[in-house]
Order: structure tokens, then sequence, then C-alpha cells
DNA sequence: AAACATCCCAACCGCGCACAA
DNA sequence: TTTGTGCGCGGTTGGGATGTT
């Protein structure tokens, strides 16, 4: 049996969320906080259920997302973060900040899945016998980590105080993750401006429910004022904070694994465990 | 141009965990 | 200790977009 669905009420909305829906759900956030998804739907009218607001919100609203295509390195440090601690999806993606476990999920899926086991196919057309075939493991665990190694110094943790100061000092938001997030909202919400324009040009103070002023939705909706530079620091902005700071601590002790010799025979174990993982998604 | 196949990704579903009462 | 509730995670699916015949 299981627990019944969460979302089995009647009235509850399914499928697609249009603009609208999104606009309120980022203004709600905006002025409490991620978090009390429960009270979400009740408090705005959305007729979603709690889990859908929270994915939406995670997956596709939240700020800092980075969407399109995956860059070489972010693509080997997955190969390489898949292989140490297999489809753990949300531990893989607290090292890569800018991008979701349902993106990271869905791009392994389709597109790396099918990469390594051809890749698997061909090396194991050359060899059979399971000694060769976990040597061959450990030698692409091997230029994997080298990889991340590149990747990692390449890409050094986005957030922190840089990112901040970005934030801070920006009348221009030259920050590409929140750009491509505002993006994400404008294009969400062209539809809806052009609508709203007409009514905007005739009372401009209610040209947009969410926000009291006629610069562009999705900065005003994080409080991303150029007037206010201080309006930065939102709620909203420290809990990305928060979740990079994480993430940073995830990324040190990556780092100590990667550089630290003395941690040799820890290495050893870790890979120990990612040949059986890994073992183990070649077999199925 | 139409029909069909495949790809891709946003969203859903069910389960497990943490926590409070 | 048990039970109920909320949240997060990983697996899966639906359907639009794109490619192929």
């Amino acid at each position: 049996m299981g627990r019944p669905p969460c979302c089995d009420k009647l009235g509850v909305k399914k499928g697609p969320w249009t603009p609208e829906e999104d606009i309120t759900l980022v203004s709600y956030i905006q002025e409490h906080g991620p978090g009390n998804w429960r009270t979400i739907p009740a408090n705005t009218g959305l007729k979603r259920c709690s889990k859908s607001c929270r994915l939406r919100w995670t997956n596709y609203l939240r700020p800092g997302i980075k969407r399109g295509n995956f860059t070489d390195q972010e693509e080997k440090l997955i190969i390489h973060l898949q292989a140490l601690l297999g489809n753990r999806w949300a531990a893989i993606a607290a090292y890569l900040p800018e991008r979701t476990d349902n993106d990271i999920k869905n791009y392994w899926n389709t597109h790396l899945r099918k990469k390594l086991s051809k890749t698997h196919e061909l090396s194991s057309n050359k060899s059979s016998s399971k000694g060769q075939w976990e040597r061959r493991l450990q030698t692409d665990i091997n230029m994997a980590k080298q990889a991340l190694i590149d990747a990692l110094s390449l890409e050094k943790p986005p957030i922190s105080d840089d990112h901040t100061h970005e934030l801070k000092n920006s009348g221009g938001y030259c920050s590409a993750t929140y750009a491509s997030s505002a993006e994400n909202i404008s294009k969400l919400l062209e539809g809806w401006m052009r609508n709203t324009k007409k009514h905007s040009e005739s009372n401009t103070s209610e040209a947009c429910s969410v926000s009291s002023t006629t610069k562009p939705l999705p900065e005003t909706l994080f409080g991303l004022d150029s007037e206010t530079p201080e309006a930065s620091e939102t709620s909203l902005l420290h809990g990305e904070s928060k979740a990079s700071m994480e993430a940073s601590t995830s990324f040190s002790m990556l780092e100590t694994w990667l550089f630290d010799e003395s941690v040799e025979q820890e290495q050893d174990d870790l890979l120990d465990v990612s040949l059986v993982d890994t073992c183990q998604l070649f077999s199925s």
C-alpha cells in the first residue's frame, strides 16, 4: 500500500506551469523565503500541491540555475561523481551548484549513459576477463579523476564572497548565474508582460501585481533593484549563499581528497567503492 | 508534405527519512 | 514507542520538439 499521494485532492492542478502561476510563486517566496511548502498553496491561492511548488522552485525558478548545454568540465565531473556516488543526483548536484539534480539526472539518462555504454561496448569487445575489465575501470576512473582536477582548476567555487560581491556591486548584474535565472523568468513572463502592457500604459501602478515599479519583472521580483543594492541581500539570496556555502564545503572535501597525498589510502578506499558502483552500473 | 520514430526535459509519483507530538 | 506530517530524493512518464523516411 504505502502512503496515499499528496496531490489526490480534487481541484489540484497538474501539468505545465503558467507564467501567472510562476509569478505568484516567485513573489510569495521572495516575500517569505523558500520552505513551508505546505502553506504556499493555501496562502497564494495556487491550485498546486506543495510538492509541485517546491519542484517548480528548485528546478526552474530558483535564482542561480544555469540552463542549456553542459560543458566538457561539467560532463567529466558528472561522470566521475556518478562513478563515485552512484545515482545520488542530489549529492552530485552539490558539486555543480548551478545545476539541479533533475537536470543532471536528465543529462545522465539522455546523454552520458548512452555515451558510456558505447565506450563500454567498445572496450568489452577487446577484453573479456574480469581482471582486465577492472583494470580498465581503474584506468577510466584515474582519467576521470584527472579530468576532475582540470575541471576544478577551471571552475572554482562559483559562489562565496565573489558572488555576493558581484551582486552588491552591480548596478548592472553581470553575474552569469543570476542572468540565466532572470532570463528563465523573463522568457516565461514575456507573454504575460505583453498582455499586461496595455494595462500598464493606462495605469502603471497596477501593471504588475507583484511589483510596484516599472522595472523588468525578474529584477524586481528578486529584490535586485539597482537603486537599492542592499536589496540584493534578501532572504532569498541568503538562502542561495547558504546553499552555496554548503557546496563550497563539499568542494573543499573533494579537493582535499584530490590533492592531499596523505590520504592516499582513503583515495584507494574511495576508488574501491567506485569500482563496485561502476560495475553495478554497467552490469544493469 | 505527411507519417513515423526518436530525443529531450519538465513534471509527477512513490518511497524513505527526520522530526514533533 | 508509535503515529502523523512535511520534505527531499530517485525513478519514471507524458508530450512537445526535432529528425528521418
